[in-house]
DNA sequence: TAACATTTTTACCGTTTGGTCAAATCTCTT
DNA sequence: AAGAGATTTGACCAAACGGTAAAAATGTTA
C-alpha cells in the first residue's frame, strides 16, 4: 500500500519522470521554460546561468521551475537535444543527385539563414562545443558522423567526376559550418567591425555574397595567378 | 609620518597597483598563475573557472594568488590583454606591396597556425567574443577596427587592380578567421567526425590544403561551372 | 646577523547558488 | 460543489564561491 502510494505520489511530483500525457499547463509551463533558458544560456553559458536568471525570465519562481526540470543539467540538455535536429536539417538536404554547385549554393544558404534566424541556438550549440561538447559528445560520434560520413561520400563522388575541384570533403564542410556560423557566434565582432549597431543584421546579405564568391565563384580572377 | 607608512604597505601589499620594480618571485608567480589561469578559463569559461581551480591548477594558496592579482576579472583581463597583440600580429603582417595570392596565403597560413599552437588562447578568446565581449569591447571598436580598416583598404586596392577577386574585403577577413579559428575552438567537433584521438593534431595539414583550395585556388574546377 | 620587506598560510566571512520541503492554492472532472 | 490531482509558493538549507584579515614564514639587504 506505501508502494502504491510512492509511485503515484513520484508520478505526479516529475512529469518529466514518465511520458504520462501532459497537461495544457504543463506544455504552456515547459515551453515558456525553454525559451527563457535559451535566452540566458546563449548569453552567458552553461556556468554564468543561474536558476534565478532563468526562472525570472520565464517570469516564474524557482521552485515551479524546478518542477517542471528537476535541475539546471536536465534543462540545458532539453534545450541541445531539441537542437540538434535543426542543427542538421540542412544537411540532410544535400542530394546526391543534384548539381553540386547547386546543392552546395543551397546549403550554404540554409546554414547562413539559420544563422541569422537562429543566433541564439547557434550561440549555445558553440559554447556546448568550445566546453568540451560534455553532454552532446555521444551526438558527434554517432548521429552527426554518420551523417557527415554519408555526405562526405556524396562530395566524394562529385570530385571523382570532376564536377568538384579535388578537396577533403570533410573539411569543406567544416569550412560551410564555421564561415556561416561565424555570423552568428561573433556577430558581436563583425557588427564592431562594420560599425553596426546591435541588432542591426544588414551585413547578411553581404555575407551571402562573399560566402559564394568564396565557396561557388572565383576568388582570384582568372588569369591572373598562376 | 602615518601616511608615509600607509605607503609604503599599500605598495608592498599590492604589486600591482604601482609600475614597482617586480621581484623574481613576483614574475615567477604571475607566470605560474596566467598559465594555470588560461588553462581552466579556456576549458570552462569565465563564469565555470573558480578561484581554487586556478589556485590549485597554480599549485598555489587562493590567498596567496589573490596577493598578486586583486580578484578573478583582473586574471580574465591580464590574459585577455595579453592575447590581442598576438591575434592581431598575423593581420598587421599584410604588406601592401607584395603578392596579392602570396600575402593572403600567408595570412591564413600565419592565422591556422596560431590555432595549432595556441589552442587555448584561441578558445579563451571565443569564450569572450560569444558572451558579448564585456571585456574587449573597446578593442574590438577601437584597434581591430582600425586595422581592419587599414587592411581592408589594401584589400580593395588588389581588386580595383584586378588582382583579387570583387568581394567584401572585411568579409573575406571573417571568412579567414572563422575557418582557421574554427580548428581550434571547434577542434572536439572536427575530431569527432575524423575519429581521431583527442590531441591528435594530423588534419592541420589536410586543413592547410582544404584553405588554399578554397582561397587561392578554385572550389569549382574551370569549364564544368557556368 | 639583524632589520626590514615580501611572500605564504590559516582561519574565516558574507553572498550566491542549486536544490528541497511541506503547505497552500489552483484546475479539472464528476 | 466537492474531491483529487496538479500547480505554485515561501521558507529554508548545505555547499561552493569570491574575497579578507592578520599572523607566520621566508627572502633580501646592509
Amino acid at each position: 500500500m506505501r508502494g502504491n502510494k510512492m509511485q503515484e505520489t513520484m508520478a505526479a511530483k516529475a512529469p518529466a519522470n514518465r511520458p504520462r500525457n501532459k497537461t495544457r499547463i504543463q506544455k504552456e509551463n515547459e515551453e515558456r521554460i525553454l525559451l527563457a533558458a535559451l535566452e540566458v544560456f546563449s548569453q552567458t553559458g552553461f556556468h554564468g546561468a543561474t536558476l534565478d536568471k532563468i526562472a525570472s525570465a520565464a517570469d516564474m519562481s524557482k521552485p515551479n521551475l524546478l518542477y517542471y526540470f528537476k535541475n539546471k543539467e536536465e534543462i540545458h540538455i532539453a534545450l541541445l537535444t531539441g537542437l540538434l535536429d535543426v542543427w542538421l536539417a540542412p544537411l540532410r538536404a544535400i542530394r546526391a543527385d543534384g548539381d553540386p554547385a547547386t546543392e552546395i549554393g543551397s546549403y550554404i544558404r540554409r546554414k547562413l539563414e539559420s544563422s541569422r534566424e537562429y543566433p541564439r541556438e547557434s550561440r549555445l550549440f558553440a559554447n556546448e562545443i568550445l566546453a568540451g561538447a560534455p553532454h552532446i559528445g555521444d551526438f558527434l560520434q554517432s548521429e552527426l558522423r554518420q551523417l557527415v560520413d554519408e555526405k562526405a561520400d556524396i562530395l566524394q563522388s562529385w570530385i571523382d567526376d570532376g564536377r568538384l575541384a579535388p578537396c577533403d570533403p570533410r573539411h569543406l564542410l567544416f569550412a560551410i559550418w564555421s564561415t556561416t556560423q561565424h555570423y552568428a557566434d561573433f556577430s558581436v565582432q563583425v557588427r564592431h567591425v562594420l560599425r553596426l549597431a546591435p541588432g542591426d543584421k544588414s551585413y547578411y546579405a553581404e555575407a551571402a555574397r562573399m560566402l559564394d564568391t568564396l565557396f561557388l565563384g572565383r576568388l582570384f580572377a582568372p588569369g591572373t595567378d598562376s
